[in-house]
DNA sequence: TCGATCCATAGGAGCAGCTTATTGATGGGC
DNA sequence: GCCCATCAATAAGCTGCTCCTATGGATCGA
């Protein structure tokens, strides 16, 4: 007679708190009277302890029976909340996401989140910004669940998908001899310092990055590397050399830095996230969804579980 | 296909979400591994989301798994706290016990909570004190389990256990003529005004309480009413007269006031503590042998339920 | 004293959950 | 590259628990 606890027992229990009555509790239950006599029986055995008095004229509640009450409602009550939460979580309406992405991104990042947000008001977004070494480190140990990088390589293990696409500019001091105007020809840059990030950092994102200078037939040579684009646009504005820089990480531009347009073919800089091939968990496609346009995600009334 | 869940599918997950591994969890709950298969499935479909991925080669926790996961855990934990607090409550170890007093007891009462308190830690004590007929009101409509009166007359519906029994002394005040000595013989106060409650606050302890002087062939007459022994005795202080009183409502008095052993027959008054008749709940049952001497209530090492 | 009410008990039936046996898929070893 | 080991899923039958109906027994009002 060692019988373990069920929720039936609780369900049944509450049901006769509130009726103090075994014919109505039951018939609420949609069970005969002597199954329920049954299972409290048994659940007052499981306790130890008399959870009813009872006589043929009345059913009162003992004082443990008083005590325990409230623990079972608020029993089950949790668990039907447990059980939705975790639906919620299943169906990508609720949990957290990893979010890792190059500082350089950040504007773009902070755009898109703002959209995925508003779908998803139930998701804990957990960002981690760093280089594009970093952010594909933590895709691959699972460290992020999604990663947004710059002009990536195709790789056999990650997803890419389009987030962004922006025009490369030129960033010159203000007394350079172009600075007068709004647009410069990428060979009239050719006699001047280059600033730029290492190439071992992103070979890919650095060549598509260097493309409006190579177009021009210039051989590029980077006289000062910096890891940060704050930093090298303040080395621009400090008269150190010129840049070639995605648009968006020139807004704004500190004093003594000047943007110019550039001539030529043009050249994009292209934003990626970027996911472990074959993650089909359902926050990581609503992520990479919440780019396209589309109506609300979740259900208009989430539907409410008896327990 | 509506089944509800039950606590053996959260015990069955939380084995599974420990092992990863159908057959050993199943082994480890002295089940055979299609049982286990089943009711994990059934899970699923309860929850409406995938709890595990599985291949024949490894299982992993779903997001939604790795949320419920905690939930589920504390879940049980809690059931299991509760049903052990509920036990408690039912063998009178813990839960709450309503104490009335009368003021004139508070001594007393503070000396058989103590030793009460000591037996029964986790029991959650609250008092009342008021008058005579408050305790008993307090009593009859439920407000309170426990009274604790002073000279109470016998009644069916009550039954009164003796708490502690005081011998009565005299207070006068210090420019008395018997003041000089540390006794008086009770016919040495028939001339003075005498200070008391009225009889009609509880006409059995007035009687009592009274009895010394017509021991003495005194005609009681209470020249000054009060209702709380405090202002008795500071009035006496005042020099308005005398007054009988139980020795613990003299302990301190107030200066102007001395006491004054009486000679002739002793007269006690008694403490009783009194319960609903019938009234066999093991709180109150507790309380009221926490007076007669015992060894420790409670068991040393209290039963941890498997849920 | 009789009847009504209501909880407990008794005995039987249906089904949920368990069992063993087997299938099917995956991955490592020879 | 084939075979075997591993492991979860499926199949089919059995067991035991929960529920049922019928009845007993106690209490209260008329």
């Amino acid at each position: 007679m060692d019988r373990r606890i069920e929720l039936r027992h609780l369900r049944y229990f509450l049901a006769l708190t509130e009726e103090l009555h075994f014919g109505r509790a039951a018939h609420r239950l949609h069970i005969a009277q002597p199954a329920l006599s049954q299972q409290i029986r048994q659940l007052e055995t499981i306790v130890g302890v008399e959870l009813f008095r009872r006589t043929s004229r009345s059913v009162r509640l003992t004082q443990a029976g008083a005590a325990f009450q409230p623990r079972a409602r608020s029993l089950l009550d949790t668990l039907a909340a447990d059980l939705d939460e975790a639906g919620r979580v299943g169906r990508g309406e609720a949990g957290r996401l990893d979010v890792a992405f190059i500082t350089s991104a950040t504007t773009i990042v902070g755009e898109h989140l703002r959209e995925f947000s508003r779908r998803r008001p139930e998701v804990q977004v957990k960002l981690h910004d760093g280089f594009t070494t970093d952010v594909l480190t933590a895709l691959e140990r699972g460290t992020a669940d999604v990663g947004i990088v710059r002009d990536a390589e195709q790789r056999d293990d990650i997803d890419l998908s389009l987030l962004a696409s922006e025009r490369f500019v030129a960033v010159v001091p203000t007394d350079h001899p172009a600075a007068e105007g709004d647009r410069v020809e990428a060979r009239a840059l050719a006699a001047d310092p280059l600033i730029l990030f290492p190439r071992s950092a992103g070979p890919k994102a650095f060549d598509t990055n260097t493309q409006p200078l190579r177009n021009a037939g210039i051989d590029v040579q980077v006289t000062q590397e910096c890891s940060h684009w704050h930093t090298i646009v303040t080395f621009v504005a400090a008269g150190l050399g010129v840049t070639i820089a995605p648009y968006s990480v020139t807004a704004p531009l500190p004093p003594g830095a000047r943007r110019l347009e550039l001539d030529g073919p043009p050249t994009v800089s292209q934003i990626f996230m970027a996911t472990r091939r074959g993650d089909d968990r359902p926050l990581v496609q609503a992520f990479t969804a919440a780019s396209t346009a589309g109506g609300p995600a979740r259900p208009l009334a989430p539907s409410r579980r008896p327990v």
